[in-house]
RNA sequence: GCGCCAGUAGCUCAAUUGGAUAGAGCAACAGCCUUCUAAGCUGUAGGUUAAUGGUUCGAGUCCAUUCUGGCGUACCA
C-alpha cells in the first residue's frame, strides 16, 4: 500500500514544486475512522510554505492520480491529516504476492549487494558465556539477519584476544589448579579466575600429562589449553543458538603483521599523536573529543585503542561499507575514541555503527544475581538454554528495545514458559499448519480466484498487516531493531487468532473457503518469515 | 563531579522517530470448547507517561532543570 502511494506521490511532486525531494511518510492509524493510511506531510509542509495545511492537502489530493478500482475514498481530517480508504480488492491482493515470493516474501533489495559486517560477541575466552553475551550473541545474529533481508552481503565476525593480561590469569589459575589436584596445598588468590570450568581444564591436563606439567609456565600450555577448551565451549554455546561466525579475527595477528607498528607511524606522520611522560597520546582533542587517551603506554604496551582501532582499518580495507558493532553498555565509553581515531585517519566513521545494549538483570527468587566472570557467581548462556531452550532464549532477547534493561526472572522463564509470547507466534504457526491438513482431507484447495470475497473486518486486517511486512522489516533493518519485528509477529498472529475464532473454513462456501486457504498460507508463510529472522523455528505441530 | 542509557497500567515491555482517543502480555475479575489445536477467543478493571517549566497547530517522543536506577568515567579490556 506504501509503495502505491510512494509512486502517486512521485508522480503528484511532477506537478507540485513543494512535493520534490520530499518523501510523504505514511502511518497506519490507530483508530480505524482514519483510514488505511494517513499521511501528514501536508502539515509538515504548512510550515515552510506557510500556507493553511488543509489547503495544501487539498490541493495534494487534486494532483493524486488515484485509481479509484483500489482506491475508495481519500479525505482530508484533523489538522491537515491526508486519510486513504483502500477497496478490498486491493487489500487481498497481496496475498497473491506473498504466495508467489514465498520464502522470500519481506525480503527487500535497498541494499542489494552492499558488503556489510557484523562484529558481535567478541569475548575473550576466559570462560563460558554469561547470559550478558546471551543477548548479544542473539541480537548480533539477528541484525546480521534483517541486515541480509534487505539486501545486504552481511558478514559475522568475531574478535578476541588470546594475548594480554587476562589471558596470563587465565593460564595462572588452570595451572594452580592443577597443582592443587597433584595434592599441593596452595591458596587460590580472590582475583583468579573461580569457575568450575578451570577445575574441568584442570583435570584434564593431570589426567593427559600426570605431573609432567608442575614446571610449565602458566602462560605455556596451560594459557594454551585453557584457550582452546574455552573456545571451543563457546562455539558449542553457540551453535545451540544456531549461530555461526564466518570469520574469527585473533587480535594478537594485529601485532604478528606489523599493523600496529605502521599505525603508529602513520599517526605519528599525520602529528595526530604525540609523546608525553614516556606514553604515547592520540589527539583526540582535535576531533572534538573532551581528552587525549594513551595509545602506547610507558611501558611500551599499547592500550585497548591502537588495536581496536588498526582492526577497524581492516574493516574498511575489507570493502565493508556498513560495519556494525555490537557492544554492552559496559563499553559505552570506548568506542568513541575508536571512531575519533579512525575519523582522525581520514575514513569515514560514519560507516562504523555501534549498537550498544543494556544489561540483562537476572534474579532469581526476587534477588539480583550480580555477574562476572572472574568471581563465576554468574548463570552461563548454556544453562539458560538448559531451561528454556533455544527459542525462547532468542526470542526474549530479540523482543526488547536494546536500550531497555532486559529483566530475566530464571524462575519466572521457567515457571511461565508456557504463557511465554513466542508459543503465541509458533501456535499461530502450527495450528495454520493443523487447519491445512484437515481442509487437505476435506479436498479444499487453496485459491487465489475469488480473494475479493475476503471482505470480513478480521480478515482485511489481516490483509492490511500483510501489506506492512516488508517495510517492517526494512525499517527494523536499518535501525537495528529486532523487537520491531518481534512486535510485528505478536500483532499478525493475534488477528490470525481472532480470524480464527470467528471465520471458519471447513463448512464454508467452496469458494470462499478456499480464498480462505490462500489468506492462512499466506499469514504462515509471514509468520514462518519473521520466525526465521529472529532465529526462532516455526514448527508444523504443537 | 562529568558522560551514555533508562524511568509509561500492580509486574515485564510497546508506541511507525513530533501526529489523531498512549497499546500488548502477565497478574485480577466475568464469560466461550459435541464443530478446522482452549498454548486460543470475548469482555471488565487498571494511566497526571518520574516531576516542573519551555518549544508549536500537536509532546510519552524535542529543549532546560530536578529526582531515581543502570553502566562508564585508567598509562584495564
Amino acid at each position: 500500500m506504501k509503495n502505491y502511494l510512494d509512486k502517486l506521490f512521485e508522480k503528484a511532486s511532477l506537478k507540485l514544486e513543494y512535493l520534490k525531494n520530499r518523501k510523504a511518510i505514511f502511518n497506519v492509524p490507530n483508530q480505524k475512522e482514519n483510514g488505511d493510511i494517513s499521511t501528514n506531510i501536508a502539515m509538515i509542509l504548512s510550515k515552510e510554505l506557510k500556507k493553511n495545511p488543509r489547503q495544501i492537502a487539498e490541493e495534494i489530493i487534486a494532483n493524486l492520480e488515484t485509481d479509484s478500482s483500489f482506491i475508495d475514498k481519500t479525505e482530508i481530517a484533523g489538522p491537515g491529516f491526508i486519510n486513504f480508504f483502500f477497496k478490498p480488492d486491493f487489500t487481498s491482493n497481496i496475498i497473491k504476492e506473498v504466495l508467489n515470493e514465498k520464502d522470500s516474501f519481506g525480503k527487500s533489495d535497498k541494499y542489494k549487494n552492499i558488503k556489510a559486517m557484523v562484529e558481535f560477541v567478541s569475548a575473550n575466552p576466559t570462560g563460558p558465556l554469561t547470559v550478558g553475551h546471551g543477548r548479544n550473541a542473539v541480537v548480533g545474529d539477528t541484525i546480521a539477519n534483517m541486515l541480509e533481508w534487505i539486501g545486504y552481503n552481511v558478514d559475522r565476525e568475531y574478535y578476541f584476544n588470546n594475548a594480554g593480561r587476562q589471558m596470563r590469569m587465565l593460564g595462572e589459575s588452570t595451572k594452580l589448579r592443577y597443582l592443587q589436584l597433584l595434592g599441593q596445598n596452595i591458596d587460590f588468590p580472590e582475583d583468579y579466575y573461580q569457575g568450575e570450568y578451570i577445575k574441568d581444564i584442570a583435570a584434564k591436563l593431570k589426567e593427559e600429562y600426570g605431573d609432567k606439567l608442575v614446571n610449565e609456565p602458566g602462560d605455556g600450555i596451560f594459557k594454551d589449553v585453557s584457550e582452546k577448551e574455552i573456545f571451543a565451549d563457546i562455539e558449542k554455546t553457540m551453535n545451540r543458538l544456531n549461530i555461526k561466525f564466518d570469520n574469527y579475527f585473533n587480535e594478537n595477528s594485529l601485532y604478528e603483521d606489523g599493523r600496529i607498528k605502521s599505525l603508529l607511524n602513520t599517526f605519528q606522520e599525520r602529528k595526530v599523536s604525540y609523546e608525553k611522560e614516556g606514553a604515547v597520546w592520540l589527539k583526540l582533542t582535535d576531533m572534538g573529543q573532551e581528552q587525549d587517551k594513551v595509545i602506547v603506554k610507558s611501558t611500551g604496551e599499547p592500550t585497548y585503542r591502537l588495536p581496536d582501532i588498526a582492526y577497524h582499518i581492516t574493516k574498511f580495507e575489507r570493502g565493508y561499507d556498513l560495519m556494525v558493532d555490537l557492544f554492552g553498555s559496559d563499553h559505552n565509553a570506548t568506542y568513541p575514541d575508536v571512531k575519533a581515531g579512525l575519523r582522525s585517519l581520514g575514513y569515514d566513521d560514519e560507516k562504523v555503527k555501534v549498537v550498544i545494549h543494556q544489561f540483562v538483570t537476572i534474579t532469581e527468587k526476587g534477588e539480583i544475581v550480580k555477574m562476572s566472570t572472574r568471581k563465576a557467581n554468574f548463570i552461563t548462556l548454556d544453562e539458560l538454554i538448559d531451561e528454556v531452550g533455544p527459542d525462547v532464549v532468542r526470542y526474549f532477547f530479540n523482543m526488547r528495545g536494546v536500550t531497555s534493561h532486559l529483566n530475566f526472572d530464571i524462575a519466572l522463564a521457567k515457571k511461565h514458559s508456557d504463557e511465554n509470547p513466542v508459543f503465541y507466534l509458533q501456535y499461530a504457526h502450527a495450528r495454520i499448519s493443523s487447519i491445512l491438513k484437515m481442509t487437505d482431507e476435506q479436498k479444499l484447495n487453496l485459491s487465489t480466484e475469488n480473494l475479493n470475497l475476503l471482505v470480513a473486518p478480521e480478515e482485511q486486517d489481516i490483509l492490511k498487516k500483510l501489506h506492512a511486512f516488508r517495510e517492517e522489516v526494512l525499517y527494523a533493518g536499518e535501525n537495528f531493531e529486532t523487537h520491531r519485528i518481534a512486535n510485528y509477529l505478536e500483532e499478525l498472529a493475534a488477528l490470525f487468532h481472532k480470524f480464527y475464532a470467528q471465520c471458519r473454513i471447513i463448512g464454508s462456501d467452496k469458494k470462499l473457503a478456499e480464498a480462505r486457504i490462500a489468506l492462512i498460507v499466506a499469514v504462515q508463510i509471514a509468520i514462518r518469515n519473521g520466525l526465521k529472522i529472529l532465529g526462532v523455528t516455526a514448527p508444523e505441530k504443537m
